[in-house]
DNA sequence: GTAATTGCTCTAGTAACTAGAGGTTCAAGA
DNA sequence: TCTTGAACCTCTAGTTACTAGAGCAATTAC
């Protein structure tokens, strides 16, 4: 049996956001010790490593949710779980296309900066005032960086 | 002299964040109609439309609070705007490093899976309980996707 | 036995908005 | 001029995935 802090030593969860995933439910309620501690066995070891794998790997909680519940009924078809990582994956190419393009940009932009210069001249904030200097449509690509 | 509902037309914000925006002082607090509606001038215009630009740039509203009181000061060294650009491209390059990363391992493990086996042996699940399976270190790339 | 560490709960804060309630003002047509 | 419907107002609370802190209890090492 592991305290929540050997859990956290050893999955590299930090300690409040195990109580986090409790309190949301991401990991089931645990065994408390007499002085009501919480008290964890290798199977909830387990189950947590595979969450921080997941959010390793960018997968949100609710899509966790999801392939944590999928383990638990191993009859059914595994076409929920691959559709999950496809989604995942397709999301993670979105935004590598994005931010490719805003990349770009912003080289340029900050490329044109020697540091010398004063505001009034600033290309930066010149290019950051007019979008008619850029070359790509970077529109709605907030909520990336 | 504009309405919000046509300041958010013509910048491509939504009303309720150009609201929030003057709440936090990214923009400030606008003449009023004799009925207490924001009336805006082309000079607010201008403002949001820098505003809106940083954030499709992906600049968080703290740098672009800097930016915009860096524009009220002619005087000064552009130095500061310059090493914000330069911080953001860095950010950006860092994103699409990890997310680069995250993709091969992502589309390794997606593609193991082509729904037709059972959850009990699937490898999506598989995969994501046991980084041994991983290639490259992925850790901590959380917050990405 | 005692001190240091770790644990407990609870509340509130983070970024950047979004949604909704409940009420007021504006602009256009009859 | 009146009316109606859209747009506006403020305020509160919710979102994601945590993190920080207060104030107190349990455990562990010496």
């Amino acid at each position: 049996m592991l305290s929540i802090g050997q859990l956290s030593d050893k999955t590299g969860v930090k300690v409040p956001t195990i109580r986090y995933y409790e309190s949301i439910g991401i990991i089931g309620p645990v065994g408390r010790s007499a002085g009501n501690q919480r008290r964890y066995s290798k199977a909830e070891l387990d189950r947590l490593r595979f969450v921080k794998h997941a959010r390793d790997l960018g997968f949100g909680l609710d899509a966790i949710s999801v392939l944590t519940s999928l383990q638990d009924t191993p009859d059914r078809s595994c076409a929920e779980a691959g559709e999950i990582a496809q989604g995942q994956l397709a999301d993670v190419r979105r935004k590598i296309q994005q931010l490719t393009a805003l990349e770009s940009e912003l080289s340029r932009i900050a490329g044109g900066c020697n540091g010398t210069g004063s505001i009034g001249n600033c290309y930066v904030l010149e290019a950051l005032a007019h979008h008619a200097l850029c070359s790509s449509d970077h529109s709605n690509a907030s909520g990336l960086a």
